[in-house]
DNA sequence: AAGATATCTTTACGGCGCATAGATTGCGAC
DNA sequence: GTCGCAATCTATGCGCCGTAAAGATATCTT
């Protein structure tokens, strides 16, 4: 007979380390940021021995893609938020740039461990493409709420990568001092971000013929 | 009198290790990947011992720094290269935007070493503002040389970013596995990148109305 | 109750970044 | 020239890291 308080797969004897290590992890890494994230720091932070983590994890990288896969989960959600809460799907191809962004930029640290994960291996998370729900998905639907031609696969796809591709690289750049004195001409961040997506293009446009 | 084979600055018992040094770093850079890039391994490769960088610099990142220095400066030759040869400058946008993100693609640990360098300071180089024959400059002066109106200075600087920015995430994106039958598709991976920036409006359009 | 098994700890190894101290080498002052 | 000095390089050592191996301990199975 099963305890009911730990609802499934709860290990011996610490209770469920797998989560807890998960956990400890995501807390050194938003306390300490990314150099700091060892395994050693990890296994302290849950009070376990440094060995400990071998019996959940094969090694540190798959218990950092553990991590990642979390975070995943996070934009997915983020995502979800912003194009349930967008008046238009024009206007939701914005609000899924500026809340991608935005995720990165008050996750750095965990949205760098996503990125590192995924380009040491060269393949992004299946739940990007393969999902209904992912955020891959999400966008590609957007697009063609917003009047893309859906029977224009190919150009749906490539639309879609682009859109991707260009929230990443903002992403990625928004950090710069370089660009504090253009947030400050925009009149914040959130309107620099729409300013430079709306020059990238990200905003819905006509795309066969 | 200064010996006229050594330009100038040339050390003393190695001849100029601080050079050699740097070589070394890029050597295990494109041989053993980001992750093998230690202090000590650039020592053994360099022929000397484990501290002697420490008289040359500060501390690792300081090395890298150099490593990425030199980074910069390829990339702005590549790109001035592609300028160069381009037969117009609304070609020369495209020409850009493909020769940036095919020198990423050829110098994955190096481009990423570039950027890593740059993240963890919040801080591009300074040529990319600064110098007159930066790699952002020079895509500054094309958007203009492409029908942008240059009084608008908030409006191209915020296109020039846009445009870094999308050929900065497609650069990293590029290699995902996932996006390889749509690089199939388009008929090759440099058709892909400019079906990809033809999406994204890295093209110039008409900036004020 | 007892053996099997999964979990966790202890210990150990080699590699890392880096600090310190000692050896070696080239240079400028005399 | 030679001698002191400073720059350069080596040797050694510290604490951290990832991880392998073996022993201890708690839980599951029977």
């Amino acid at each position: 007979m099963r305890d009911s308080q730990a609802a499934e797969a709860r290990p011996y004897h610490h209770g469920d380390l797998r989560r807890a290590l998960i956990d400890a992890a995501s807390r050194v890494l938003e306390a300490e940021g990314p150099s700091a994230l060892s395994l050693r720091a990890v296994a302290r932070e849950a009070g376990v021995s440094p060995a400990a983590p071998y019996h959940h994890f094969k090694d540190k990288s798959e218990l950092l893609e553990a991590v990642a896969h979390e975070g995943w989960e996070l934009l997915d959600a983020a995502l979800a938020k912003a194009k349930a809460e967008a008046p238009s799907p024009q206007e939701a191809m914005n609000s899924l740039g500026v809340a991608y962004v935005c995720f990165a930029r008050e996750n750095p640290a965990l949205y760098r461990v996503m990125y590192d994960r995924a380009r040491d291996s060269e393949d992004l998370p299946d739940r990007m493409q393969d999902d209904k729900d992912s955020a891959y998905c999400k966008v590609r639907d957007t697009l063609v709420e917003a009047g893309a031609n859906p029977e224009e696969t190919l150009d749906i796809e490539l639309a879609t990568t682009a859109a991707w591709c260009s929230a990443h690289g903002l992403a990625e750049m928004a950090g710069f001092k370089q660009f504090d004195h253009l947030k400050e001409a925009c009149g914040g961040e959130v309107p620099f971000l729409r300013a430079i997506f709306q020059h990238m293009g990200l905003a819905p446009r006509p795309i066969a013929d």
